[in-house]
DNA sequence: AGCTCATGGCGAG
DNA sequence: TCGCCCTGAGCTG
């Protein structure tokens, strides 16, 4: 269950692995099992990550291209590998370590330019330290659609996901309701530093934090956070529970399918009126 | 054993 | 906007 600091998290973690070797590919599960005769005994060759899609080079001109989705997990281990869960996509191992990848949306071989037109279906990524928010203000800034729903769109910004989403809003005090058009140049320049700042951090401890220092249940003598997901934050996953700052009850709603929360006292509408 | 839900995204209508 | 795809954990019975 991702968001872009996994992926690029994840890439690193292929990287330190395998880089430079030579890697034996299986797909227990039989879905990859095309791709993954075509890459076995050859050397990964770059990792790389935009948003929440993944890359491994066996150049030249071949990439595995994953995409976790929802549900797709990947996980590393030693050598000797345990024998493969039915389960297990793509399998791949070297004399010292083995990285199984489930449930993912994608796991396909691509081409150089099949590659390039993901990147070029992708917005500028908080993670990828040559992209720009600006780029992204452009269309936020002539959108009517709400600011909720532009930070989940991949091709406004990528690597954003629902928890970033609601917690970056809430840092800045942005009603999520807000018509993109109607954020200030400021507002959103705030928030791009945010989540460079924020998701960096992510890729840094591996979970979602964003709660200030001044704020955390140490500070605020209240108990710490336990949750399934992990991380300290203000309002993902809180409805109904009270604001860590101002008390008020923690709103939750369905947006194009997914939960939004947010906290309507430090949160106040400015926004479309609501149901 | 069966249901629900989850940090995602696509295509049909 | 809905249904669908992928998996697994945490309920309920």
């Amino acid at each position: 269950m991702p968001e872009g600091h996994t992926i690029h998290r994840l890439a690193a973690d292929y990287g330190e692995r395998f880089l430079g070797r030579t890697i034996r590919a299986t797909s227990p599960q039989g879905k990859f099992a095309d791709g993954a005769a075509l890459v076995d005994n050859q050397v990964l060759a770059d990792t790389e990550a935009h948003g929440k899609h993944l890359f491994l080079g066996f150049g030249p001109d071949r990439w595995i291209h994953i995409h976790l989705g929802l549900f797709g997990k990947l996980g590393f281990g030693g050598a000797p590998a345990p024998p493969p869960t039915d389960t297990v996509r793509l399998r791949i191992a070297s004399p010292s370590a083995h990285a199984d990848l489930r449930g993912p949306t994608t796991c396909a071989l691509i081409t150089d330019s099949e590659k390039q037109a993901i990147h070029d279906r992708l917005g500028p990524d908080p993670l990828r330290p040559q992209d720009d928010g600006a780029r992204a203000w452009q269309r936020i800034s002539r959108s009517r659609t709400t600011i909720a729903a532009l930070l989940l769109d991949q091709k406004i910004i990528a690597g954003v996901g629902n928890v970033y989403r609601a917690e970056v809003l809430f840092r800045h005090g942005i009603d999520p309701y807000l018509p993109g058009r109607d954020l200030t140049r400021a507002q959103w320049d705030a928030i791009w530093a945010d989540l460079v700042f924020l998701m960096a951090e992510g890729v840094r401890h591996n979970r979602i934090d964003t709660v200030r220092p001044e704020h955390l249940p140490e500070a605020m003598g209240r108990p710490p956070r336990v949750d399934d997901h992990g991380g300290e934050v203000y309002v993902y996953r809180r409805a109904h529970l009270g604001c860590h700052i101002c008390g008020s009850e923690i709103r939750t709603a369905g947006l194009a399918a997914r939960n939004l929360f947010w906290c309507p006292g430090c949160q106040p509408a400015t926004g479309a009126p609501r149901s």
